[in-house]
DNA sequence: TCTGGGGTCCTAGGACCC
DNA sequence: TCTGGGGTCCTAGGACCC
């Protein structure tokens, strides 16, 4: 048996232990300090909610929609280390432990006689210590598990079996699977497919003309609550990345410059606490009409060296030539190996595939 | 009405190699 | 002289997730 565990409204939820003040009222945590900035919500209180504001909203349309709404900026590294107090929780249920972002989590508790008591006891566990609420799903993978802790929001614990799966979940919006996003809802819509039991039920040969076969394999089989996916407990970071949204959109790239140089100094030095390095240094550039350009370049060696990640972010901020004033600059990693791991073998290490002729 | 930051995975074409 | 084909790496873009 499976949990995944959700914590409630987690951002919100965390500075309301202090400012205790602010409870029951409407409670925005945003990157922005206020409605006239570029920021969107990252978490809305559940009575900010009933206004229509949600994650990823624009700070502009929540003051909108909810002008009364308290504005909390948010603040990462208090997040994070409520995030460790609430894991080290979850650790002491089973050895099996995925973290799968600051506020969520998967457990197997197969090892347990009575897996829907011990979610009990851990919830229970987690608001004693801590004062935070959290959602637990569970189910027999995955999938089910991660459905199961939406359908009883916030503070609910549910389990969904595969066999109710179409009682419980068919009704409702095919966005509930995960990777059914904006783009594919759209293209679901076109084939007439709006709720869960629909994608289960579709010909596959419709819905691998509207979103692809890869694809198509994966969701229909998610919308009939199959899931082969194993826990990953330890997962080894592939890229890291800086990005800055500008107050206004730029042009002058001696000012970018400037700013990639900052980014590729705060890569480079996480990098560096993590004992990692990368071979492809990416910049990635927002233009001020939304469209994102990426440029890239492999070294023949690995680096963290932000003078040198700089300088080629420099150069791919002049091979990109933007057209328009950018709103976004980035700069990431990606190839990343750690101190001293050996680099990936390449064919010529392998020994010789030899055919053996004669013994056949 | 205006759209963050940090990630992952997938696709597709071209280069290159055997 | 119309045609190899498979594998891997690199680059760019896109969708998605939290």
């Amino acid at each position: 048996m499976i949990a995944h565990v959700d914590m409630d409204s987690f951002f919100v939820s965390v500075e309301l232990l202090r400012r205790p003040d602010l409870r029951g009222r409407p409670v925005i945590v945003a990157n922005g300090t206020s409605a006239r900035s570029r920021g969107v919500v990252m978490t809305a209180s559940y009575e900010a909610r009933e206004f229509g504001v949600h994650s990823a909203l624009s700070l502009a349309v929540a003051h909108r929609r909810c002008p009364q709404a308290i504005l909390v900026p948010s603040d990462m590294r208090l997040y994070r280390r409520a995030s460790k107090a609430v894991m080290d929780i979850f650790a002491e249920f089973s050895d099996t432990l995925e973290v799968a972002g600051l506020d969520e989590a998967y457990l197997d508790l197969s090892g347990s006689i009575a897996p829907k008591t011990r979610a009990r006891e851990m919830k229970h566990l987690v608001r004693q210590r801590t004062g935070l609420t959290c959602s637990v799903g569970l189910g027999s993978n995955k999938l089910l598990a991660k459905i199961a802790s939406d359908l009883e929001k916030p503070d609910g614990l549910s389990v969904l079996d595969e066999t109710e799966m179409p009682d419980r979940v068919d009704g409702l919006s095919a966005r509930i699977i995960p990777g059914v996003g904006p783009k594919t809802e759209q293209r679901l819509s076109g084939v007439g497919v709006q709720t869960v039991g629909d994608l289960a039920r579709i010909e596959f040969e419709l819905l691998a003309d509207a979103v692809g076969r890869n694809h198509a394999r994966g969701l229909q089989a998610r919308a009939n609550g199959q899931d082969g996916r194993q826990l990953e407990p330890v997962r080894e970071p592939k890229s890291e990345s800086r990005e800055t949204t500008f107050d206004r959109d730029i042009s002058d790239l001696e000012w970018l410059g400037a700013r990639i140089d900052e980014l590729a100094g705060e890569v480079c030095a996480s990098l560096s606490r993590g004992c990692r390095a990368g071979r492809t240094v990416t910049l990635k550039a927002k233009l001020a009409s939304f469209q994102t350009l990426t440029r890239s370049r492999t070294l023949p060696h690995h680096t963290r060296d932000p003078d040198e990640v700089a300088r080629l972010g420099r150069e791919l901020l002049d091979v990109l030539d933007a057209a328009e004033p950018l709103r976004l600059i980035g700069i990431g990693l990606s190839g990343l190996r750690r101190d001293g791991e050996s680099p990936p073998p390449t064919v010529d290490d392998g020994p010789a595939l030899r055919l053996d002729l004669d013994a056949a």
